[in-house]
DNA sequence: CTCGTTTTGTTCTCCCGTTCACAAACTCCT
DNA sequence: AGGAGTTTGTGAACGGGAGAACAAAACGAG
């Protein structure tokens, strides 16, 4: 018996899910900026994406513009920010306070777009005297309850690359099932658990791929 | 003369060169436990990835296998790394040095991977007495001089979203071509430079949709 | 030397995502 | 009221990447 589609169960393609987030973001842009009202160009250009795709990602949400006007700006933001699920509030632990960690527990931006820190964790007890960001840093061990007593769903693991896997087997065992991953490693989870990786020297060695062809491109070409 | 160059098997898909950098990290890992020869099945369980996957993207390369035997970690590992251009030490500015900047500055990760921080630039006066990481603070006004003399050509933002734009601006006169961008904005860049974004809170967004659909997903009206 | 085993490199097919192009729908002006 | 001008929403073509399947090459045993 798989159930009818309430509401809006309908599948987001991939794709369309990582650009609703750029898409809110400048709809909230648009509207301190005092407008109301926006053309698919407009909020495209707002976002750096084409205008056709930011139409089709749009219409997967249903039909929120009005043809010869396009969107308003209150109510497009509204609708994306309750497709992603964002109009909530989700309890969030960080787990390893160490540069990054205190740099994320610090974010103004995770507060701001409907998340909320509820507990740093470090494995040292010598951080456990700490307070950072206006919470204390808490021992590891308390993770359990904290994920009960919070109904935290999602987890940030800061910690060095050699512990990220035990620290991401606990927090699944705690039931946590979305971690985002800081640590440069690669994590196994049991199905049904999401993972997002964020990789700071990946990016720059993607970048410097790019840039060593820079470098070589114009002079290979010259076949004498 | 070049034509026979084996270094550049051309046209590497975006894709794959995304790739090629959890791959140099599994293989780096493998050679710290003393592995010396691995199959693509190896290969691909410790990069996460699917071994078809693995031998396509390794394709593009070259062939550095060798059939019925495997890879040898070390003699691939150089490789991917001379593809991706890491063999080389790049130098990098980070602009912004708050929380994250802190934590990039500190990034042991960059060093040991290719990536060296020449200088970390704020534009608030009051910071410029710090040190971080060994290295002073300095104007952003130097940001010109610091790019010519150490030939830099990547820059990391790590300003608040309102700077970012105009950070990204002198960057690209002042010469730089690809830049890492963790400020939450869009920036528009002329061609022949490359930017890459890190959102945290984009990332949180994504997790925080599949969340909100699983906790819907399953008990979904069940109809009686 | 030959055969069987192993594992790579590559081809082929399918699927997802992007982009184009246009009909439908709404506003405004006369 | 009607027609001209806009802008959305979507059907269809297109391109690129993922995965399966297989042929080619290396090694070892006998």
């Amino acid at each position: 018996m798989t159930a009818r589609t309430p509401d809006s169960a309908r599948d987001i393609p991939e794709a369309t899910v990582a650009r609703l987030p750029v898409y809110l973001r400048a709809l909230t842009s648009l509207a301190d900026d005092g407008t109301t009202t926006c053309s698919s160009e407009e909020l495209a250009a707002s976002a750096g994406v084409n205008s056709a795709k930011l139409r089709k990602d749009l219409s997967y949400l249903g039909s929120y513009g009005t043809r010869g006007v396009g969107y308003d700006v209150e109510y497009l933001r509204y609708q994306i920010a309750r497709e992603i699920g964002v109009t909530q509030d989700w309890p969030v632990v960080i787990v390893g306070i160490g540069n990054l960690g205190h740099a994320l527990a610090n974010y103004s931006g995770f507060r701001s777009r409907g998340f909320r820190v509820v507990a740093l964790l470090d494995a040292d007890p010598d951080r456990h005297d700490e307070v950072v960001a206006g919470l204390d840093v808490r021992s590891f061990e308390d993770l359990e309850s904290i994920v009960a007593d919070n109904a935290v769903s999602i987890g940030v693991i800061a910690t060095p690359a050699v512990a990220a896997q035990s620290v991401a087997d606990r927090m699944v065992a705690a039931g946590i099932t979305s971690i985002l991953n800081f640590a440069p490693t690669v994590l196994s989870v049991p199905d049904g658990v999401d993972v997002r990786k964020v990789d700071l020297s990946i990016e720059l060695q993607i970048l410097a791929y790019h840039e060593q062809r820079k470098s070589v491109a114009p002079g290979t070409e010259v076949v004498s």
